[in-house]
RNA sequence: GCCGAUGUAGCUCAGAGGUAGAGCGCUUCCUUGGUAAGGAAGAGGUCAUGGGUUCAAUUCCCAUCAUUGGCUCCA
């Protein structure tokens, strides 16, 4: 007999060999149908493996991230399976479960795959599900399992046991299907219940560019039907957050192929919610002592040579621009950095000078990937809000709190609760990726790591995401579907004050080299803008948006009367229109409820005789009849709560 | 750039080897109204572009361009 520890510190005795599912059952029957996996001693197992000595134990059920990672990765070895069978010689490579769903990648040889196969594929599974095949733990030796896998003539996985240590290799089989895995996994097949596959997509084996490309098939899968089918009305329901389709209906901004690829143009209502973006950030950073800068769209060549920017991009950015005279060469720029640089170094600085905060929303091109273009978050032309602040190293610190603060100002503002802070740290093997010497960036690594910890900000760290020049906090944000994009970034940085050679005299009288931090709270302007989009649903906070109330009177009799509120209004500085259409009041509500507009006022005989409006909130309803006088300040007053700090 | 999908009216989409359709929007007319769609008529398309197959191609095939789900990349 062993004894079971449970999560509330309860004992049990059980026969030795007993499995998670027989204590699931000793426990309740219900239990014993809602587990999926269990952990013991702090280890995922599977449900059916047996425990042979004193532990403690949970149980998972399906809110628990541990039993949905079981639930998916036994999925996604259903689906190999029935691959398996349907296209014979195929090969394995690997097939997780992530955060919503799974996949397998998978090496067809000759077979082609399209979205039209799925169903085929979901049917065998289907089968298999049905014969409820019970899936089978076994550990295996390194050189079994190597020579298992070299009989069967699959490359990706010999490849992958070699990298594994022998003894902790184990396989998991059901039916006439065997994989490498390290688990857990659900009891049997029979336990997936409800399941679609989504899409097909190429992936690079082990995720490098120079390797064979297999095939990626994602599904997801649920225990109960009517979850995967709430799963898949919550997918659609989020695209219709989906920037792009926003922009377009409230006329934001727009593509056209004859101008390029990724290069937005910016509609009236887009270019106001912009400005107003602008106008606000301007108004943070002087308060916080910026200075505003204007610096060309184009530099020489040699700018960014001395920035190390074109070693390290120059053939995968737009070429150079040439002039009718020969030799001189210029860059489209992708940066505004060197230019700030050259800004820094047009006059000798003191220490007592210092910082110099230069802020500029410069405009940068980037010859992205095609494929990696994307809405107004992924485009090659793009406005940074900008800046660069040279310090001394007694003020780094200090300086990039602040810049802290200004990124966390924005998000509260925003209304953005739900971002991520990542530390973004070089990778210790590859080092060869970035330039500076070890010393300056494990400087500018821990500046990042101490000003964090003195905000308090809850962060992650991702080795290899630093910049080529520097390591970065980077403020993550979701979109409507869930993709992560950066947002707000710190990037500190020892190696351009060096590569531009900047100084400034000491209280020594001698020279010093600034540090400087390179920071955009927005990111960009295009992928701030489509992020809030996706955020509010295009319901823009009352200072932002690019029409706050519109005028509907109920007849055309009214009209004038309309146009006179209008003008009153706009005089009060509220962005008004009027909806003169002749159409009823009904249908112009319904319009510019659509419209998101978030006032709208509705005018007939009553208002015009007492200079009235009726006042009905976007979203909430009628709130009755007011002054003019009395909804604009309102508004204003409303307006002004919002930003305030 | 790579793997998969898509491209038809301003927007959302249907359609078939034989000269193109709906709803919304737009224009005009009727209606003059009170808190989420009043009625009628009309205009609007080189069916992304370029080749090929065919008596005939917007439809089938190929290429290109663009969009899109991923992968890789992201100064």
């Amino acid at each position: 007999m062993i004894n079971i520890t449970l999560p509330n510190g309860s004992v049990r005795e059980f026969e030795k060999g007993v499995s998670g599912l027989e204590i699931a059952k000793n426990i309740s029957h219900r239990l014993a149908k809602e587990v999926l996996s269990i952990t013991v001693n702090d280890e995922l197992w599977d449900l059916s493996r047996p425990i042979e000595n004193d532990a403690s134990i949970k149980l998972h059920k399906w809110d628990e991230e541990e039993a949905k990672h079981a639930y998916w990765h036994s999925s996604a070895h259903l689906m190999a399976e029935a691959i398996e069978i349907l296209y014979p010689g195929v090969k394995l490579g690997i097939g997780p479960s992530i955060e919503n769903g799974f996949y397998y990648d998978i090496d067809f040889n000759d077979y082609s795959i399209s979205d039209s196969d799925l169903p085929k594929i979901e049917a065998k599974m289907q089968e298999l599900v049905k014969a409820k095949q019970p899936i089978e733990r076994k550990e295996v030796s390194k050189p079994v399992a190597l020579e298992t896998y070299t009989k069967k003539g699959d490359p990706y996985k010999v490849e992958l046991i070699n990298d594994l240590e022998d003894g902790t290799i184990t396989f998991y089989t059901q039916g006439n299907f065997t994989d490498l895995c390290r688990g857990p996994h659900l009891p049997d097949t029979g336990y997936i219940k409800a399941f679609k596959l989504l899409s097909i997509a190429g992936a690079y084996w082990r995720g490098d560019e120079k390797n064979k490309q297999l095939t990626r098939i994602y599904g997801i899968s649920f225990p109960k039907k009517s979850m995967l089918d709430e799963y898949l009305v919550m997918l659609e329901e989020a695209k219709k957050r989906d920037h792009r389709k926003i922009g377009k209906e409230l006329e934001l901004f727009t593509f056209s192929q004859k101008v390029g690829q990724g290069l937005p143009l910016w509609l009236p209502k887009g270019a106001q919610l912009r400005e107003r973006l602008e106008q606000f950030l301007k108004r943070v950073q002087k308060r916080y002592g910026y200075e505003q800068v204007i610096s060309p769209h184009i530099g020489q060549k040699e700018l960014y040579v001395t920035s190390g920017h074109y070693a390290k991009y120059g053939k995968d950015s737009f070429q150079p621009i040439k002039t009718p005279s020969e030799d001189e060469e210029f860059l489209l720029k992708p940066m505004n950095c060197p230019h700030h640089c050259e800004i820094y170094k047009h006059k000798p600085r003191s220490y007592r000078d210092l910082p110099v905060r230069m802020a500029e929303f410069g405009t940068v091109y980037r010859y992205e990937q095609s494929g990696e273009l994307h809405g107004l978050t992924r485009v090659r032309g793009f406005t940074q809000d900008d800046a660069h602040i040279f310090c001394r190293p007694d003020q780094l610190k200090e300086e990039f709190v602040k810049v802290i603060d200004i990124v966390l100002y924005i998000f509260k503002t925003l209304n953005f609760q739900e971002f991520t802070a990542q530390i973004s740290l070089r990778d210790p093997k590859d080092k060869g990726k970035y330039i500076g010497s070890d010393e300056n960036w494990e400087k500018a690594e821990q500046a990042i790591i101490e000003a964090v910890e003195k905000k308090g900000l809850k962060t992650t760290t991702v080795l290899g995401e630093a910049a080529f020049y520097g390591p970065k906090l980077d403020f993550m944000v979701k979109d409507a579907i869930g993709r992560k994009w950066q947002l707000g970034t710190i990037q500190v940085d020892y190696n351009l004050p060096e590569r531009f050679d900047l100084e400034y005299i000491g209280a020594d009288d001698k020279k010093h080299r600034p540090i400087m931090i390179h920071r955009a709270p927005f990111g960009s302007m295009e992928r701030f803008v489509a992020v809030l989009i996706e955020h509010s649903g295009g319901k823009f906070p009352l200072w932002l948006a690019p029409d706050q109330a519109v005028l509907l009177p109920v007849s055309e009799k009214f009209n004038e009367y309309a146009k006179k509120v209008a003008d009153l209004l706009n005089n009060y500085d509220i962005r008004t229109l009027v909806d003169d259409r002749n159409e009823k009041v009904g249908k112009k509500i319904r319009d510019n409820e659509l419209k998101r507009i978030p006032y709208l006022l509705i005018v007939g005989e009553k208002e015009a005789d007492d200079n009235l409006v009726s006042v009905r909130l976007q979203g909430v309803g009628d709130k009755g009849q007011m002054t003019i006088e009395d909804f604009a300040k309102h508004l204003n007053e409303e307006v002004e709560n919002q930003i305030k700090q």
